[in-house]
DNA sequence: CCTACCGATCGGTAGG
DNA sequence: CCTACCGATCGGTAGG
């Protein structure tokens, strides 16, 4: 699959969901709280009565907006992988045409850093939460992330008959190892430190070597 | 702080943990609970009578052993980290004085995902379930922690100096992104497929380039 | 190591 | 969106 077929899958994948709560609506701020209990507490600790208090509510009312804990918790993770994935194509397709697979890399890491660390909960939150969600949960919420990482399988492609990944590396433990760095991030990450723009570069130039310019 | 040091210290606090309990003592039985359903099912979801069940006792039991939850959970966690720290000692050990910093390097990628993914459940505990621990115990939990990652600092230093990390690179970096690979290998790694030697030579070929010989 | 239990909290529901 | 509640489960304890 080519990546404007992602693109085009994903853009589908999004219409496909009918109903998009504004930005204050009572849904919406359950969302919002679902998404900041996940990211720094974790499924479990992310209670019905947690996200009520978030909120402002009572627990009850929560059963209003959703059917269930674990369909606002799908909703967040998935909105979350959507929003990363959103954030890496339009940084590549902002690229200038000449770019080199190398620089297409650097832009996605920087990208995927960005959105996942500084720019929403629900990034940071599908990353962080997704190992211990409950199976069933987990298996459903695989789809949508499958989806995004595709595109990295695509970038390693480029990248190796460009030359910048050594012939008898598989392309699998390339793209592994660089998923794991930028999903890690998170564990480590504190805002007001380090640029991610510097992390971005570092973690390309270690990864891939010097720019060719 | 050099890499011996490093041995002095972790045996140091090694020996000061006075109580290590047999193999089939129910005291280790508990741990050894207690780790599995921290690797496959989170902080939260490792009740004391999930623990017990697996132990084939009644959860009021296990207080006969230990006073709380938590300090069965800091236990298999810092063991888990421990056992890591002396895979990687030991192998760095095991190599001929001749050995490069890269193959150091190599060689520490390796035990660490040897241990993580296929020789114990305490070491992938203390990875997977770190994160998402209570706030006071992930804070015990960091010392530990901290001191094995020592160890990856003066890795990264010698394979700098040897030439092996461009010099506008951050060590920090390096060190980050590189635990980042190993640690996340946990949330895709299946025995039985990719074998781990094979992991270990193309993270380090993807850092680190070429072997030279 | 067990029985029996505690107060608290969980996801979810009835009825308004 | 709330009150009031359900059955289940949580970490932990008393007393044996």
């Amino acid at each position: 699959m080519t990546i404007s077929q992602a693109v085009a899958r994903t853009a589908k994948a999004s219409a496909a969901k009918s109903d998009t709560p504004d930005q204050n609506s009572g849904a919406r701020q359950i969302l919002n709280a679902t998404a900041w209990l996940l990211r720094h507490r974790g499924y479990e600790a992310t209670t019905t009565r947690a996200i009520a208090e978030r909120v402002g509510i009572k627990a009850g009312s929560i059963y209003h907006h959703f059917p269930s804990k674990d369909a606002i918790v799908e909703r967040v993770i998935n909105e979350g992988v959507l929003l990363v994935h959103k954030a890496v194509m339009s940084a590549l397709d902002a690229l200038p045409k000449k770019a080199t697979p190398r620089d297409r890399l650097q832009a996605a890491i920087k990208a995927h850093l960005l959105s996942s660390l500084e720019h929403s909960d629900y990034t940071s939150a599908s990353i962080r939460a997704f190992a211990f969600l409950p199976p069933e949960l987990r298996k459903t919420c695989r789809v949508e992330r499958r989806r995004y990482e595709d595109i990295w399988q695509q970038l390693m492609k480029d990248a190796s008959e460009a030359g910048y990944i050594p012939k008898d590396v598989s392309l699998d433990a390339a793209r592994l190892m660089l998923l794991g760095a930028v999903n890690w991030a998170g564990e480590w990450y504190r805002p007001g430190r380090v640029p991610i723009d510097k992390i971005a570069t570092d973690f390309a130039q270690i990864a891939f070597g010097a720019r060719r310019t």
